[in-house]
DNA sequence: CAGATGACTCCCA
DNA sequence: CTGGGAGCCATCT
């Protein structure tokens, strides 16, 4: 079965744009959802790329593994907590809080992507 | 094909 | 917490 692959981007932008406000994922995350040898750089660098589309995309959903924040800008903060996003004295996102869960199964199955990989160790986490 | 670049992640001191 | 190094991948010259 092979895939066209749109760009493997247009995919990246695909899934960052199921996130739902007030939630978070990782480059990774989103990485292993798109699947196909997606890596968490390739995210980041996809994001990078977004340019004019950043405003189709909520691409401030998208934090590093630990809830802190690359981009230089703090916008991606703000835009965070204008929706709900709670952060840590630390200035990361509760990532054990806010963390998406990964897209809805059946569009899941209707993108050939991956739900998700097993990492429930942040859940675990007593960041209550 | 090789080299350079880039919003990552993990490991060690 | 800070610093450095390695591994991974897509895209452009």
């Amino acid at each position: 079965m092979s895939q066209p692959t749109p760009a493997l981007y247009e995919r990246i932008y695909l899934v960052v744009r199921q996130i739902p406000a007030g939630e978070v994922s990782s480059y990774g995350d989103v990485a292993s959802i798109v699947g196909g040898g997606c890596d968490a750089r390739s995210v980041g660098y996809a994001l990078g790329e977004l340019g004019p589309h950043a405003a189709e995309v909520p691409w401030q959903r998208v934090v590093s593994r630990d809830g802190t924040i690359s981009t230089r800008g703090l916008l991606q903060g703000q835009l965070l907590v204008a929706e709900g996003v709670a952060f840590d004295e630390q200035g990361r996102v509760r990532m054990a809080r806010h963390r998406w869960r990964g897209p809805d199964p059946a569009w899941c199955a209707e993108q050939r992507c991956t739900p998700l990989p097993p990492r429930d160790d942040l859940e675990q986490l007593g960041l209550f």
